[in-house]
Order: C-alpha cells, then sequence, then structure tokens
DNA sequence: ATATCGTATTTTGTATGCAAAATAAAAACG
DNA sequence: CGTTTTTATTTTGCATACAAAATACGATAT
C-alpha cells in the first residue's frame, strides 16, 4: 500500500498556472496578444491543453477573447478599480466579522506573528516581503471565516487589480496608513469584535482603493 | 455598408451556454457524470470545443473535474448554500445601497413595474412567473448600482445555488414572507434610502437562506 | 503617391487520431 | 462460491491535421 501517490496535475491546469504567473508578474503586459503556437512552443505543450487553459483564465477573467481573433491579456481600468474594490471590502469585511467570532485563539496567533513580521519588514522597507506578508494576513483572516467560497471569491477579484502591480508606486503616506490600520486589524481581531473589525477592513480597503486609483493617474 | 453584422458565437461558446441550460434545468442533474461522446453527439460537435466549454464552466464551479475521470454535474451541499448565500447577502446589500444612490428614477419605475407583476403573479399562485419576475427584480436592482462586475460575481454565486430548483419547494409561509419584504425593498428604493435598502436586502437573502436550508432538509 | 483590390501567409477554429489511464468483464486461483 | 489477477473495453488526455477566418503583403489603377 502506498499511501502517498503522486498526482499531476492535467497539463491544461498547469499552463492556466504559469499563464496566470506569467500575467501576474507583468511577463505579459496587460493588452498583450496571445499567439497559441508561440505559446506553444515556449511552454512545450500541444494547442488543446493551451487553448483550455485561456479558456479557463477567460472565464476567470484575466483573459480576454475575440472570435477568431485569439486572446489577450485584459486591461485593467480605472473603471474597473472603482468596481471591484468595492466589492472587495464588502467581502473582506464579511470575512473580518465571521473571523473575528470563529476563528481559534492559535490562528489568531499565527496573525499576530506575521504581523509582527509585516511589520519589521515596513521598518526595514523591505517592499516585496512587506506585500507577502500583507497579503498573506488577508488571507489568514479571511481564511477565518470559514468560508472557503469567501476566500475564492475575494481571490478572483483580487487576481484582477493585483496583476497591474501598483504595489511599487505606494507612497510613503498610504503605506504608513496601511500599517497602522493593520496594527487596528490586529487589534479587533484579537479582541473578537466582529463589528469593529468588518469596519476596519472596509475602510482599509478603501485606502486601498485610493492608492491604487492614485498609482494609475500617475500612469495614464 | 452593413451595419448589422451577422456574430456567430464560437462553438465552445455556443456549448457552454447549452450546458449551463441543461444543468440549470436539471437535465443534467447534480453529480451526473458528463460522458465527452455522447455529449458530443446529442450536441453535433466534436470534443475540442465540448472540452473547451466544459473547462470553462469548470472555472465557474458549475461542473467539478476529476483527472482522468472526467467531468460530472457538482453538487450543491448544505455548507455550499450556507457559505454562499451569506456573501450573496453582502453583495446585494452593496448593489441595493449603490442602486438607491444612483438608480434613475425611470429604472425606478421600471422596477416598480416588474414588482407590481410579481404581486399579481403571486396572488394567481404562478410560481413559474413568479420566480422569473423576482429574479428580474434583484437583477435590475443590482445593475441599479452601475457595477458590472458586481452583477457578473452575483450572478456567478447565484447559478450556484439556482440550479438545485428549491423553488418549488417553498411553503406558503415563507412565499408571503419574500413578497412582503419585496414591498419593503420597493419602498426603499423609492425612498431613495441606501442603509434602508441594504438592510432589507441582506435581510430578504437570509429569508431566502433558510428557505433553501428547509427545503434542502426535506430532501437529505 | 494613395487607395483599392487580389493574393499569400499567418492565426484561429474545429475535427480526428493515437496513447494512457480507468473501468468493466472474464478468467484463474484459493 | 468468493477473491484476486488478467484481459478487453471504454473514456479521457494530448497532439496533430485540416478548414476557415483574419491579417499582411504586393500589384494595379487612379
Amino acid at each position: 500500500m502506498n499511501s502517498s501517490i503522486i498526482i499531476r496535475a492535467p497539463l491544461h491546469v498547469q499552463v492556466a498556472e504559469r499563464l496566470r504567473l506569467m500575467i501576474d508578474s507583468g511577463e505579459l503586459e496587460p493588452g498583450a496578444r496571445l499567439n497559441e503556437i508561440d505559446l506553444c512552443n515556449t511552454m512545450g505543450v500541444s494547442r488543446t491543453p493551451l487553448r483550455e487553459a485561456i479558456r479557463s483564465l477567460a472565464t476567470e477573467g484575466l483573459i480576454e477573447l475575440q472570435p477568431n481573433r485569439g486572446a489577450s491579456v485584459s486591461i485593467i481600468s480605472h473603471e474597473d478599480v472603482s468596481e471591484i474594490l468595492p466589492i472587495m471590502a464588502a467581502l473582506e469585511g464579511l470575512g473580518g466579522r465571521l473571523a473575528a467570532t470563529y476563528m481559534s485563539d492559535e490562528k489568531i496567533d499565527q496573525v499576530r506573528k506575521v504581523h509582527n513580521q509585516m511589520v519589521s519588514h515596513y521598518q526595514n522597507r523591505e517592499v516585496a516581503e512587506y506585500f507577502e506578508t500583507n497579503r498573506l494576513i488577508h488571507e489568514l483572516v479571511t481564511e477565518g471565516s470559514g468560508s472557503q467560497t469567501l476566500v475564492d471569491t475575494i481571490n478572483s477579484l483580487s487576481a484582477k487589480v493585483r496583476r497591474a502591480r501598483f504595489s511599487a508606486q505606494m507612497t510613503e503616506e498610504s503605506w504608513a496608513k496601511a500599517v497602522s490600520e493593520h496594527e487596528e486589524i490586529i487589534a479587533a481581531l484579537e479582541d473578537k469584535d466582529p463589528e469593529r473589525l468588518e469596519a476596519i477592513l472596509i475602510q482599509h480597503v478603501e485606502t486601498k482603493r485610493v492608492t491604487i486609483l492614485g498609482a494609475l493617474e500617475d500612469k495614464n
């Protein structure tokens, strides 16, 4: 008996992951056309799994399909951000409210630890590490809600705004504000105060919206 | 010059629509396995576009994929409903809050008309027509938010709980409650009271959650 | 020189074919 | 008989081949 079965994900799943990564990292810029044959060559797969992966990302909204004209990385607009962030605010708020009620003390301690790491990354101005720990905190809190659907829904929306990498364009001021809001998030979570945590998270995402829109202004 | 260009949707899109319909109508029941060749024969297409469509519906969550074992219509569980409905409540609430602020008077009148139709369907006990007008009202309100992303997100979640057709199992009591809540929805919308509309919609979806869970209890 | 038409090339859309895995069926063994 | 092992069949996964559409290119005409 062998309990450690090797599961190799289907090619179309692997290709989808890789494409998602390429889009996320900026290797495939917004608006870039996806030439099937080129991508097949670089990935070493045939068109069938590639096309299946493209269809998946299209329904996720990361890619746009034009009949007989192929796929391109969808462009995130000012309006898209203005639509997506309020929705994320509502959902992260809901997640926080549930997390403050249902999250175990152990999990809360874990969030606190990651939070402390994040603060030290902030003090050392380690941007990449800061963003990663930041992202992780939000994920942990949402997971604390106990709702996988909520995690998935937020992730799906987050993916659309994340890929443009507005992160690098954060000002010193908005950064400081984000960190101070995170202090409040942790406090509300440790106090197990659902309403307060919800309100803070909504405010926090609102701050993020302003930051991102500011960054978009500069770019365009 | 011909401005009425005939746009024929790609096969994989048509197939996806048809599959969605088959799932929604119950022709393909939850848990049913999707045999590629059978479906190809009934639809008169080859496996390639069918598989692309299946991949799309899988990322939508309507279908589940098992490596080397094909696809099956995903089963909606008690837990799924308990996760999805609170999210829908938050989102419909957000939609209502925005709609109460931004919806034009013309659109509000339109909602009122559909609402009156719905009430008369209720009085005549025309179930199917009632559900359709009900659905339409919620869609119109959400559209009134001006956020297509919000409409899409809610639709995606709604599709998962809709397909099991709990509708038929509504009790006289919960039906009456739903209608009376709708009266309040319309009133809040016409008064352009964002907070009230939000609260009512959240409560309304909560009512729906209880109804659906009750129906699920009876079934299992 | 610019515009338009026709042709060639590229790219996408769909169908089919072959290999590998899973399932079903049959045979061998206890 | 029931259980395992072997074999056959079905079904999925992936690659390739062909058809149709779109794009790029060049020639001709104005």
